[in-house]
DNA sequence: CGCGTTTGACCTGCGC
DNA sequence: GCGCAGGTCAAACGCG
């Protein structure tokens, strides 16, 4: 296997990250708008694996809604691989007049160019996207061991326990030879396309309709919070999600999700209407970009713009994506539990949606 | 009892 | 080859 010299990687990296930079600036300055969803099937192409790009840092800022607009691409020469997930997160942009993203997005209209599409979008061959697949082990083996002592012989007592202890020690090197034997790689793992999104809360796993069962546990560097690792419980469903907080700002919450679901939500059942419905769980569109469901979509919205009264939910959105986000159905109850939609979504909707219950 | 979480150990990729 | 960090596994544990 030819292996890319690391210079060309960086090199490589950089210039993903500056495409991305063109499509991506989704984190604004003094503002809770963090990351907006995409409004469009087409928006969807361009958001996907942006925080899976390396980038040289941010310049030190007390808080990534305190930053500049800084050009990564004249960055030094950081050991991308070292960058966290927050690092990457910490890109912003100034909209200009904007008056707001999507309006941006109108003004600054976003030409990828097949090869650049080819370099967003997930290969086996790219080195930004790494590659992965899930692995079971074969069920684990009873391996209970049951000690008996009932000889009052101290001889035999001996003989019995040494007898124990090397059943013991068979059961470990079970355990090890477990462990330790060669995962089968046929091929070099494949990574889902990832779909990352950053949301204010103050609980960190976020209800989106789906059942997850947490798997792990890790704590990030140079971050004082943990990263948790949550799978779909769905069988056959092998979509994953990563949780963790920002370090910079405690009440921002990052998750990414992993592939694509196989199966309706549990939630909501009917699944989805408008352009993101279709039966795989995702939205129907062509690129192999990983779209969330209306659900997931809208819960976004609710922990993703903050309460506050100044940034209302019309106030910071386009008609068209309002009227996108009416057509979404059936919010997670959790959210109307913590009183958290009422501060984002029309009273119309949760009210509408009573109704239909 | 079933399901989900916790947690330490292990695996893997990457940079040096 | 080594060390580090991210990711995953699976036994133990807790809870309803």
């Amino acid at each position: 296997m030819m292996r890319i010299s690391s210079v060309e990687k960086r090199e490589e990296k950089r210039e993903l990250a500056r495409i991305t930079l063109k499509t991506e600036n989704f984190v604004m300055a003094n503002s809770t708008f963090i990351t907006p969803p995409p409004t469009t099937p087409s928006d969807f192409v361009h958001m996907p694996n942006v925080f899976s790009l390396s980038a040289p840092p941010p310049p030190p800022t007390s808080s990534i809604f305190d930053m500049m607009p800084c050009d990564i691409s004249a960055g030094g020469d950081q050991k991308a691989g070292s960058l966290g997930f927050m690092d990457l997160l910490e890109i912003n942009q100034d909209f200009g007049s904007s008056a707001s993203l999507f309006d941006w997005f109108n003004q600054n209209p976003i030409v990828v160019s097949p090869q650049q599409q080819q370099s967003l979008v997930p290969s086996p061959a790219s080195p930004v996207l790494e590659t992965s697949e899930v692995l079971n082990n074969p069920a684990t083996p009873n391996s209970s061991a049951s000690i008996s002592s009932s000889s009052n012989e101290v001889g035999e007592d001996a003989l019995q326990q040494v007898k124990a202890e090397d059943q013991e020690e068979e059961q470990d090197q079970d355990k090890n030879k477990k462990r330790l034997k060669p995962k089968k790689r046929s091929q070099k793992r494949l990574r889902e396309p990832r779909f990352a999104f950053m949301t204010k809360s103050e609980v960190d796993h976020l209800d989106d309709g789906y059942r997850w069962r947490k798997y792990g546990q890790k704590a990030v560097k140079n971050s004082p919070y943990p990263r948790s690792y949550y799978r779909c419980t769905s069988a056959g469903c092998g979509v994953k999600k990563r949780v963790e907080r920002s370090s910079d700002d405690p009440s921002i919450v990052v998750t990414t999700y992993e592939g694509q679901h196989i199966h309706p939500s549990p939630v909501t059942p009917r699944g989805s209407i408008g352009f993101l419905a279709d039966s795989s769980g995702f939205g129907a569109v062509t690129s192999s970009f990983v779209i969330p469901q209306p659900h997931e979509y809208q819960q976004q919205h609710a922990y993703l713009y903050s309460p506050s009264p100044s940034l209302s939910f019309t106030s910071r959105f386009s008609p068209s994506f309002l009227h996108q986000e009416k057509r979404l159905e059936s919010p997670p109850s959790l959210l109307r539990d913590h009183g958290l939609l009422q501060d984002i979504v029309p009273s119309q909707m949760i009210r509408k949606e009573a109704e239909e219950e």
